[in-house]
RNA sequence: GGGGGAAUUCCCGAGUGGCCAAAGGGGACAGACUGUAAAUCUGCUGGCAAUGCCUUCGGUGGUUCGAAUCCACCUUCCCCCA
């Protein structure tokens, strides 16, 4: 089995433009493909995470991936899927969100010789003459198939505006420009660049007469067809300061019944064969699917050690069993205490677990908190500098804990 | 450039002088049931030293005993015409 039939067996492809000719390159090694992304934040989230194991595994098949750093695309902004302009980032913002992906994709792609291209697209976007532009590559697009792409069509209700309206022309130029210096063959992006990406290869075949290739990966949805990496509206951080690793794990630990082989089968790189055996897998059985699939990609984005640490704390939290010293922990200083004492309302609030003491209250009235396993009905309650210099470990409802610590 | 409309709490959206911390829905959170799932049912959803007080209805000023609601100016967005 060719690298292309796995990825078309773990449902990662949605659309191609020539299903024999990409074929035959991405399983011969011959394909020198990009993919675009665009700096918005300063970390990479759970959903550029499968475009970073789509690009690995067509390395490890010996193409050759070329991770394009969107420093020049973000200054215009993708109007793709969005109801609303995004608000546009300074060119110091982006700079500095550049330089944080570029860590995080580095730990993840074999850069090393040459086995991998990193480039950044402001290098060659922000010094375009407006009048040459226009005159070189405007000239090949059609405003009214422009307007037709789904992309934009989305937004013709809701307004559009002439920045936003150029992003594809950007992202097309990219792909003229890669094409050209870097042999750059085939575009790999989320399903939502379909139209995006079409524009360049059409740009190529107008500007040089040849052929180039587009392949989307199939957007990771639950089963409710919503897109997965968010929490309450939040991505998922690939960045350990801002999504932990214990909740990375969490997040996959938590997926419905419904995905999660869905999940393993497209992000995890465990063999197929293996994926199959769980597919008959059902009931509380797949929960054990639910841990593999949560080890693995905490494993894959943090490393093994944090892996472990991640299921160790699951594990005591929620089996009863286990230690409780990889769980997320608050330290506390002696000056907090007021009286020798601190009362548990300030220690939900201060651990992060209740945004405020009134949420803190009502959690404790409905009976949703617990300290070392013991229900709190008490919103009065308090706790002593002994108790808390042993530690005690606050449980919010079912998922949510943290141990709290007198120094 | 001309004309019309809109901005409300996490989101959608009602409210058009006091009965408004602001209907309803969604989401989130908690409880029950479970398998750290889904579905369902219940509760809950600005903050605080809490039968009260403070902050919030795009911004700034004003009218009034009293403003999310009225007036002026400003900002942003949308629609129609060009």
């Amino acid at each position: 089995m060719g690298i292309y039939e796995e990825l078309q067996a773990r449902g990662l492809i949605a659309q191609v433009t020539n299903e024999e000719e990409i074929r035959e390159m991405v399983n011969n090694g011959k394909a020198v493909f990009y993919i675009g992304f665009d700096c918005t934040a300063d970390s990479l989230t759970a959903g550029h995470f499968m475009a970073l194991t789509l690009m690995k595994r067509l390395q490890m098949a010996g193409n050759r991936p070329i991770a394009l750093i969107g420093g020049g695309t973000t200054m215009i902004g993708d109007p793709s899927g969005r109801s609303d302009m995004r608000k546009m980032l300074t060119r110091e913002d982006i700079e500095h969100n550049a330089e944080c992906f570029k860590r995080q994709m580095e730990r993840f792609i074999d850069f090393g010789g040459g086995k991998a291209l990193m480039v950044n697209n402001a290098d060659w976007l922000l010094d375009l003459n407006y009048v040459e532009l226009l005159r070189e590559v405007g000239a090949c697009f059609s405003v009214n198939n422009m307007l037709r792409a789904e992309c934009y069509k989305q937004r013709m209700e809701k307004g559009l505006s002439f920045l936003e309206f150029n992003y594809m022309i950007m992202q097309s130029y990219d792909f003229y420009y890669l094409f050209q210096h870097y042999d750059c063959n085939m575009q790999f992006g989320g399903d939502d660049q379909w139209s995006n990406m079409l524009g360049g290869t059409e740009l190529i075949r107008r500007k040089l007469g040849k052929d180039a290739h587009a392949m989307t990966i199939t957007l990771l949805t639950d089963s409710q067809g919503n897109k997965m990496g968010k929490t309450a509206g939040n991505a998922v951080w690939l960045d350990p300061n801002k999504t932990s690793p214990y909740d990375f794990y969490q997040y996959w630990r938590n997926v419905g019944d419904a995905d999660v082989l869905k999940c393993i089968r497209m992000l995890t790189f465990l063999p197929l064969e293996q994926i199959e055996e769980m597919e008959s897998w059902e009931g509380s059985q797949l929960n054990r699917a639910k841990e593999i699939l949560a080890y693995e990609l905490t494993s894959l984005v943090h490393g093994e050690e944090e892996a472990k640490k991640a299921e160790a704390s699951a594990k005591a939290l929620f089996a009863g069993g286990g230690d409780s010293q990889h769980m997320p922990t608050t330290e506390l200083d002696e000056s907090e205490l007021t009286d020798g004492a601190l009362d548990i309302m300030t220690l939900l609030v201060r651990s992060g677990l209740c945004a405020s003491k009134s949420e803190a209250r009502r959690n404790i009235q409905q009976g949703g908190v617990t300290v070392d396993n013991e229900k709190v009905t008490d919103i009065g309650k308090s706790y002593g500098a002994d108790a808390l210099r042993a530690g005690i470990v606050l449980r919010r409802g079912k998922k949510s804990f943290n141990k709290v610590v007198l120094r």
